[in-house]
DNA sequence: GCCAACGTTGGC
DNA sequence: GCCAACGTTGGC
């Protein structure tokens, strides 16, 4: 089993969006970067745990927990003229974009923001915390998924 | 709202 | 294939 840990702006799609769907599950639409497709297109699997990032707000960190429980698979919303996500390049037969489906676990007891995170030596060169980062889907090892659930009871 | 960092596009 | 211009991300 792998970690994962994905960003999505909570004004967009947050981690209570996500608890309010039906089965608390949705797809992760909307990626539109060659490196994180790769990651949900050929790494994710059924069962990988993912942490929950809200980015772009107030105080950006990790806030919950979700997992896989669908592998990836094409992105409809680039086919859709009416989506935002719309990319004319992408086709039925030969898809450019990929998501996969989430469900959430639970909230963690804290948040665990990123300029916390930033403060932990441990954890330094996790991409998350290195400048200019923007990769919007990254793995985390299992020694930094473990450091960080273990800040959630301090 | 600003802007640094980075990815993508397209002219040549 | 290079690289300048442009668009986007995302912290602050």
């Amino acid at each position: 089993m792998k970690y994962w840990l994905m960003k999505s702006e909570p004004e967009v799609f947050g981690i209570d969006h996500l608890k309010q769907m039906p089965e608390q599950t949705d797809h992760w639409d909307g990626v539109r970067n060659y490196q994180a497709r790769n990651m949900m297109r050929d790494q994710m699997r059924v069962g990988d745990q993912i942490f929950f990032y809200h980015s772009n707000t107030k105080e950006p960190g990790i806030m919950g927990i979700m997992e896989v429980v669908r592998e990836g698979y094409p992105d409809h919303t680039a086919l859709d003229p009416e989506s935002r996500y719309f990319d004319p390049e992408s086709t039925l037969e030969n898809p450019r974009w990929y998501m996969v489906d989430v469900r959430y676990k639970r909230h963690l007891q804290r948040n665990i923001t990123l300029a916390e995170l930033k403060q932990h030596q441990s954890i330094h060169d996790m991409p998350l915390v290195r400048r200019g980062n923007r990769l919007s889907i990254m793995p985390v090892t299992g020694e930094h998924w473990r450091y960080i659930l273990n800040l959630e009871t301090i």
